[in-house]
DNA sequence: CTAATTTGGTTTCTTAACGCAACTCTATTT
DNA sequence: AAATAGAGTTGCGTTAAGAAACCAAATTAG
């Protein structure tokens, strides 16, 4: 983490970076997609320390990503499940996944390549659309000028 | 930072994060996407320790998400430019600017919409698309059992 | 009933990263 | 010659990350 705080940002993204934007957050969001629930789960398949671990968990579910639930089983359990919120990360967490594998192959295997249930195939790369359904790339977007005052938009 | 890196893990999104999974790297992208190029740039825009930024413009270097280039003006001019590594984060930033902006409403302002440059129009919700291209949840998508050793299969 | 496990955490302590401020260096402007 | 600007670097204090040990409730083993 960093002391520098974005919550009150105007920026979209550092808002959102705020919540999730540390090394170990995503990844855990990922892997809760995978289907980890427990903490073991996240602990000995991300390799990161409990404290930690607690921490990124606690924060994760102040932010309403996941959810803490209580499954009274032997010992303490609870299971940690993703929020609606939480799995409205796909698709950053899919872009991320497809960057990483396109630019920083994996050095010495596969990567793991999704398949949607009713196709059957790999799924689509992410892309940004117009309202054409178009492709573009960040060339073919800009900001339009508001000029209400008291709009701040911020370089971001 | 963190001392555990991932640059070896064979999780793309665990390497995707080691090159840009930090506080600023994304707002640094973000920023150089809509424009921003020279070094007080993005130590005014982002208010950023000149240190740091220091430090993660030179990362972006040599993570080839951004290139140095020397424009011989008055004084030691450099700028930094996306390469197209750095501008293929682009459904990466505008997925997490949408998250944001959904889940985490701007406190005083209206979030800067984009827009298409040849449909005038916003840009539409980055989703996970399936091959008929109907968008689909992490809850369509599932890891077909072993991928042969040795294949790489790049978007995920 | 007691001892050992499992699960989920906390505490301690070391190390590394962040962030401010001040300083450097080169080149340009006054 | 002095001041300004761009792009850093250096020092130093604060904070966060990480490993390993310790803690506590519920469970199973014996």
């Amino acid at each position: 983490m960093a002391k520098k705080r974005f919550d009150d940002s105007n920026c979209s993204v550092a808002r959102a970076l705020n919540q999730v934007g540390d090394w170990w957050s995503l990844l855990i969001v990922l892997h809760a997609m995978q289907g980890a629930r427990r903490f073991v789960d996240f602990q000995q398949e991300l390799g990161i320390a409990k404290n930690i671990l607690c921490d990124r968990l606690a924060r994760l579910v102040d932010n309403s990503v996941l959810k803490k639930v209580d499954v009274g089983e032997h010992g303490s359990r609870f299971e940690y499940r993703l929020t609606e919120k939480g799995r409205d990360l796909f698709p950053v967490v899919i872009a991320l996944l497809q960057w990483g594998d396109k630019w920083n192959p994996a050095p010495n295997d596969a990567s793991l390549d999704l398949c949607d249930r009713t196709t059957g195939q790999s799924i689509q790369t992410v892309q940004v659309m117009n309202t054409q359904g178009e492709p573009i790339t960040v060339r073919d977007v800009f900001v339009p000028a508001v000029p209400v005052p008291g709009t701040k938009q911020d370089s971001a």
